[in-house]
DNA sequence: GTCTATATGCGGATAGAC
DNA sequence: GTCTATCCGCATATAGAC
């Protein structure tokens, strides 16, 4: 069946670049070289193939991701390294779409737009999402016993915001940059990044006592 | 002229809730009891009412920043605090638009939606808020002389990306916490989050730094 | 399974009366 | 400045021939 892949890989990369609401039926089957009505035929809906192509390349992402802290977990026990746990979670999606291959930085792009999109796609995506954020939650907490919960859920919260922001925005910023960096470059400086926001201790005092954040 | 008004507040509201493309004028106009042709009448086009919109709120808002920034060079010199350089940043959207009043939350999730919009939305936004970024990503570059400066690009991207993400999708987050928070506590974390990571050194084992979130 | 043709409705924008 | 009426194109979805 080649049409329905034809059919997936044109609306990742279209969905992509201009986000769900943006690309037409018509933009996708028109670029893929296939008639206007298979998407219906082969998916039902222009929901559905949104649902469909998620499914394809988050399924393996979070299988992953959950492969990794579970392999850490067994290994290291309650003294996980703070870092390992982070590169658990932000590896796979820039390593399982084979670098900077064009269709890896489509997936990445896809990623980032996904994050943003409307809340009713957004919930969709939480849906697949959510139990592997979870678990990652869970693993920081453990491995930062000293922070407050709803610190580390913020936290969390954050390390997303900036993977997803960096994702989607990776090709512009480079203009900034001196060389073009590799992917796994920009990971590693992602996974340092985070793991240094992750790991701060709560509140300096100065902070704490000169605004009105004090929490105990 | 109290029409054009109503427009502004409304489409704000909308965008904020659905985003660019899925608000209609039609929408637009409905809610706020105007006439359908007055968008165009008032602004000219669907485009020209999203720039003036964004004007509206993001020209007080960078030039806060600035204004802070100023300050702080003037009375710290080649001193300047870290963290107080992200503060200059990252407060502005948050206390310009009264925490947690209703407008206060829509003007948030505008601000998160823009960063996400498709790129030619984007561009129009970036042309506002590049300059302000460009004088913060500097200020980081002097506060932390011993990174290098792709790292500092690299890391200004990883913190505006976590503040977009956080102030789109704060709402949903809430239902982590314990408590439902005030906005400048999540604005605390922020701050401490993102000084943390700027601040981390450039790449090292970091095991025991990350662990104690110790700089240097 | 794949095509053409079409149903049906919403989108932005404008003309012209008041 | 504000209204009604309308243009015209594109959207998703489906019916029915092949």
């Amino acid at each position: 069946m080649e049409t329905k892949e034809r059919i997936l890989d044109v609306a990742e990369r279209l969905f992509a670049d201009f986000g769900y609401k943006a690309t037409s039926l018509r933009d996708i089957t028109g670029e893929a070289s296939v008639n206007l009505a298979s998407v219906n035929y082969h998916f039902g809906s222009k929901d559905a193939l949104l649902t469909a192509l998620l499914e394809r390349r988050f399924a393996p992402v979070n299988r992953r991701r959950i492969e990794l802290l579970d392999k850490l977990e067994a290994s290291a026990g309650d003294t996980m390294d703070l870092q390992e746990i982070v590169r658990a979670f932000l590896s796979p999606p820039f390593e399982l779409h084979s670098g900077n291959a064009a269709n890896g930085r489509t997936f990445l792009r896809l990623v980032g737009r996904i994050h943003a999109e409307t809340d009713d796609i957004r919930a969709a995506f939480s849906t697949l999402f959510e139990p592997t954020v979870s678990r990652f939650r869970a693993a920081f907490q453990n491995a930062l016993p000293h922070v407050d919960a709803d610190e580390v859920a913020w936290r969390t919260a954050f390390l997303v915001g900036s993977m997803a922001h960096t994702m989607m925005w990776c090709e512009s910023f480079v203009s900034h940059a001196a060389h073009r960096p590799d992917h796994s470059e920009v990971l590693e400086s992602l996974i340092q990044f985070g793991t240094a926001g992750l790991a701060t201790p709560s509140r300096q005092p100065a902070v704490v006592h000169a605004r009105t954040g004090e929490r105990r």
